[in-house]
DNA sequence: TTCATAGTTCCATATTTATAGAAATATCAT
DNA sequence: ATGATATTTCTATAAATATGGAACTATGAA
């Protein structure tokens, strides 16, 4: 994945109107729903609904469709699962045991928190 | 995780500078990296680098502690799982069989696109 | 102390993004 | 055709975010 999908996919979804939308789609699964239905549960105006549909779409992270008057949109669960890929790509340069517990995808499930490092000397540090 | 965290993780992330600086965290490990160093890879200077910076801490995605003059950032892998968590909850309303292949971690990996979907009555429909 | 280093905060400016009314387009039914 | 429904595009305005110079704070060394 290039940084700009990344960065595109990521401000789209750093919305909160945008995010609740996406995750509608992802709860809906692939049969997706019209923009209307979309929009009476999130009680948004149509030109407000349609700017942000519109910004999903352009980031990649949904698909749409017409079905007769209604525009079905669906999440686009392959751009999701590189989104995440992509955020934990090499993580700990590799070496993911460097990530505590249950470090299954590549780090992205659970990783040590960062405080109990001292690799060596155990150095005393404040916050 | 609450909606309000994730829309402030992803905010952080949907911005060129702070999305090298996280994944050059990720890839660093627990052990981190100097406010410095992270400036010097990326070409920033210390205003723009630590506006930068501030805002991933204050969306939690960084952590920092200051060691002798140097402050030290790491990623909160944590924070970043959480996040991956909430992107995929309940996906396709809990029937993961409905996204397709190899849909691990709750459809995180890889679901199938929504062009074949047709539950019944196959429905010519154009785009 | 004084100096150098490492980062931060303050601030003004520039840029980007969100909102929603009004008008336009597309589809279907009559 | 005409009307009703579903959604989009156009537009102006409002709000949020990014940038980097100048000045400030904290730490360690001489």
């Amino acid at each position: 994945m290039k940084k700009s999908s990344a960065i595109a996919a990521l401000g789209a979804l750093a919305q909160e109107t945008r995010l609740d939308i996406f995750r509608l789609l992802v709860q809906k699964g692939p049969q997706g729903m019209a923009a209307g239905e979309i929009g009476e549960r999130l009680g948004q105006p149509p030109p407000t609904l349609s700017f942000h549909l519109n910004q999903l779409r352009f980031a990649g992270m949904v698909t749409s469709r017409r079905v007769s008057r209604s525009i079905i949109y669906s999440a686009n669960f392959k751009a999701m699962s590189d989104l995440l890929a992509y955020l934990t790509e090499n993580c700990c340069g590799g070496r993911a045991e460097l990530c505590a517990p249950r470090a299954s995808a590549g780090c992205s499930s659970e990783c040590a928190p960062p405080a109990p490092v001292q690799s060596r000397k155990s150095r005393r540090i404040s916050v």
